[in-house]
RNA sequence: CGGGGCGUAGCUCAGCUUGGUAGAGCGCUUGCUUCGGGAGCAAGAGGUCGCAGGUUCAAAUCCUGUCGCCCCGACCA
């Protein structure tokens, strides 16, 4: 390609509304444009890349076993209804009506309409296991689209499904995708780490999240110092310590905390250690009412392990202080567990401690040597709270780290939510119905494209891998408005690298070396080869590796350069 | 959705407080000079100041409404 004819704007400036070095790259280079929020345009150069990604994630999907297939954008809201997900969705789902006023949503994943096709096709156990993919454009109108490609409401999307006679067999393909996901972060350059997951309103039960770890991330990563254990902050298990809870030695002891609301002041104030204080958090119940939480001083609530919980509403929601205040009688800051007049569920680790502080559910009052069973029923123990750093990992093995991650891929096994739902069943080898175990497996294919450049830039710009360049070779000649000579061993040489099938850009634009070089390494194409009246006094080519320190001269020959290539 | 902010040239922004002639830098066009890391000089092109009302002799500027976008919190590839 001559860059002459290609479209390429780039800019110096940071355009302002760009948080993240993707999103910044990403338009100064010109590979994405705006359209609106959480809405872009794959520019050329852009596109390329995209495109690298892609089929990367094609060919792997297609060595495992999947099958590609393509379905529509637009859905009709029957199938939602079937799945009774058409309530659920909320407004992330956006939905749009035809000319006959009929329901359609705009797909923002396809369990429904997978599950819909193999209910047509699919009668017998002899035409299972199979695998159906797509590579598709998903909307999800998301609360707050950012950070670009990052969280777009349009995005390009690998969705792969896949349906099984058992568990045993769904579970050999969750592995096998395991494997084929794991190839494909490897080949496109990306640093990852396969972590254990929510599995969100998706439902089922075993997933995992392909995070690239980047400051940037959106998630928080619980990783374990010996690398045993590595889950989503959401999903990190907090299970009981394993440490008896000491016998009370201190009688319980009402005192005076005028204006002392939050753990840290009332820690301060009495001087006890925060790790020795319980603290209540209100929920609103799930059939109604409230549902109170007990944490230990230090801890933070985790929401979507609470919403998990058979008492507490589905999404989780805080209660209103205004309902707080009239069930307790008092402010929000002098709550505890001593004669909790709503039902109470605690967190393990608030029931691993002896002689704690707590609010004494009056005003400006909190107790001192505070004991459960003695002072207080004993609640059950869950696991609630969000796990922190230092904590010893839920495996026994080493302590907690976090890490930033952007989750690229998730995996899950859905079991037979959908299949049951939508009332797919094939018929086993004694002739009986039988409704298969479902597996799905998503990839943000164009959320890949920032993450890699979250990982891999410098100053001056990106810093594609070969595999998903958007050129393998760029080459630069300097003063062809000046040398002939220079400008036809220009041509020659990408003459020469196009039919050795190399992927060459030449940027025969006739610019001044400064804005060239900029541009070359703005866009990141990974190697660079320059030509100029210097090196060709002395039959030698410029090569150099983009973020490499310095260039050096190669013989000005075709094989010196392929060599340089293959290394 | 709740809270905060911003809409002025293709891009980044100033001007608005205290109403009166539409501005800068980058980019773009032309010419000359320059030419191995975003050149210099000169001449140009380019804006219904988001939109709609209102106040006023006069509105980018003040008021009301509206739309769009960005940032901070609950979700997800």
């Amino acid at each position: 390609m001559r860059l002459s004819r290609f479209p390429l704007a780039t800019t110096k400036e940071t355009p302002a509304d760009a948080e993240v070095v993707s999103h910044q790259l990403l338009l100064r280079a010109g590979f994405i444009r705006k359209l609106g929020a959480g809405l872009y345009t794959w520019m050329p150069m852009g596109l390329r890349v995209l495109r690298r990604i892609e089929n990367i994630v094609r060919e792997e999907m297609d060595r495992a076993g999947a099958a590609e297939l393509l379905m529509p954008s637009i859905q009709p809201a029957e199938l939602w209804q079937q799945s009774g997900r058409w309530n659920v969705m909320g407004a992330e789902m956006l939905r749009i009506k035809d000319r006959h006023e009929n329901d359609y949503c705009y797909g923002p994943t396809h369990e429904e309409v997978i599950v819909h096709h193999a209910k047509q096709d699919v009668r017998s156990y002899r035409q299972l296991p199979f695998n159906w993919y797509q590579v598709q454009t998903k909307f999800r109108d998301e609360r707050r689209p950012r950070f670009g490609l990052m969280r777009a409401r349009e995005f390009l999307m690998k969705d792969a499904y896949s349906f099984h006679m058992d568990a045993a067999s769904l579970e050999d393909e969750y592995q096998n995708m395991r494997r084929a996901y794991a190839r494909i972060f490897e080949r496109i350059g990306a640093d990852f780490r396969i972590v254990q997951a929510d599995s969100g309103n998706i439902g089922g039960a075993k997933s995992e999240e392909f995070h690239i770890l980047a400051g940037s991330g959106e998630d928080l990563l619980a990783v374990s110092t010996v690398g045993s254990y590595a889950a989503n902050m959401e999903a990190a298990a907090c299970p009981p310590s394993g440490k008896v809870r000491g016998p009370a030695t201190q009688a319980l002891e009402q005192v005076s905390t005028p204006g002392q609301k939050t753990c840290e002041q009332v820690s301060k104030f009495l001087n006890v250690a925060l790790t020795a204080k319980v603290k209540l958090l209100v929920a609103k119940g799930r059939q109604g009412g409230l549902v109170a939480i007990a944490l230990r001083g230090d801890h933070e609530l985790n929401e979507v392990k609470a919403a998990k919980h058979p008492l507490i509403a589905s999404p989780f929601e805080m209660a209103r202080i205004e309902d707080v205040q009239a069930a307790f009688g008092c402010e929000v800051g002098y709550l505890g567990p001593v004669k909790c007049p709503v039902p109470l569920i605690a967190d393990h680790a608030a029931l691993e401690i002896a002689d704690f502080v707590c609010g004494a559910n009056v005003n400006d009052a909190h107790f001192k040597g505070a004991n459960w069973e003695r002072d207080c029923p004993i609640p059950e123990g869950f696991d609630l709270r969000r796990i922190c750093e230092g904590d010893a990992s839920p495996d026994g093995q080493g302590e907690i780290r976090f890490f930033r991650g952007i989750e690229g891929g998730h995996i899950f096994q859905l079991g037979r939510k959908y299949t049951e739902a939508m009332d797919f069943t094939v018929l086993d080898e004694q002739g009986q119905a039988v409704t298969p175990e479902m597996g799905c497996y998503g990839i943000g294919v164009s959320r890949l494209a920032a993450a890699v450049i979250e990982q891999r830039h410098d100053k001056d710009g990106m810093r594609w891998p070969d595999a998903i360049a958007p050129f393998r070779v760029l080459v630069c000649p300097i003063g062809t408005d000046k040398s002939e000579r220079v400008k036809q061993a220009a041509e020659q040489l990408y003459q020469q690298l196009v039919d050795a099938g190399v992927d060459a850009l030449l940027d025969d634009r006739g610019l001044r070396p400064g804005p060239m070089f900029a541009d070359a390494d703005l866009v990141g194409i990974p190697h660079r080869l320059v030509i100029g009246e210097k090196g060709l006094n002395a039959d030698q080519y410029e090569y150099k590796r983009r973020g490499a320190d310095k260039a050096d001269m190669i013989p000005a020959r075709l094989e010196a350069l392929l060599e340089r290539l293959r290394t």
